[in-house]
DNA sequence: CACATAGTGAAGTATCTACTTGACCATTGG
DNA sequence: CCAATGGTCAAGTAGATACTTCACTATGTG
């Protein structure tokens, strides 16, 4: 529960990166191995085992070794942090503007009232 | 609509900073200027201002300035197109497990049907 | 076995990031 | 006017990031 900064921190660093997003991508369709992810890539190997090794840190990615291979899949509930700190700050300026909504049409009906 | 991911990029990394995100939280109260932004952080002005300029870079934030002073409002839009990135792909994932979901139970009501 | 495939580990590097300091400019209030 | 306040600009720096290459270790396959 504490230190939820420390991981949001992680995981929208590791989702500011087009790579990672377009990994993240590949395997809500499902599990990939390392090379496999590797494939649409313009990059070595060596790379994308540490970008996975991002993904991984925030916990975004789970990984497996089978063999030798190295299974990935995806771990939503990290997302879900970050989507969820984003959601909160929209709610909060939603329900700001609704005041603020609130205070004009009041204001509007007062102005009715006291012409 | 192209180069979102440009967006992306710059939205994921403003909000992968704790003190970036602790302005739009405060941000998401009213608008404030710079140096009442600056005022419960660590570090110099100097630093806030550049902080402002990446939250603003990425659409976050529209500053505008009034006398000597800058004051910063939160623009929601961009944090949105983050937001629903998110979304999307946590949708992908549950429909996909859903489909999961069907193919088992499928599997349990044929295993009965056949034991 | 021999060879290919899949990944690991370490080291190096160019670029980026998050600051700092210090000189400077603009606005405002006494 | 003049001092304080609010911000700007430029330059420098320590550390992080996103790669690379190369040497190496499993693990499958003909």
């Amino acid at each position: 529960m504490l230190d939820q900064t420390i991981d949001l921190d992680r995981t929208f660093q590791a989702l500011a990166d087009r790579s990672r997003r377009s990994m993240v991508e590949r395997l809500t369709l499902g599990p990939a191995s390392v090379s496999e992810l590797a494939r649409p890539l313009a990059m070595s190997l060596a790379a994308v085992v540490q970008h996975v090794q991002v993904l991984e840190a925030c916990g975004v990615v789970r990984t497996e070794k089978v063999g030798r291979t190295r299974m990935c899949r995806i771990e939503p509930a990290a997302m879900t942090a970050a989507e969820q700190w984003i959601t909160d700050r929209r709610r909060g300026w939603e329900t700001r503007l609704d005041r603020l909504g609130d205070v004009l049409s009041e204001e509007a009906a007062n102005s009715k009232e006291h012409p």
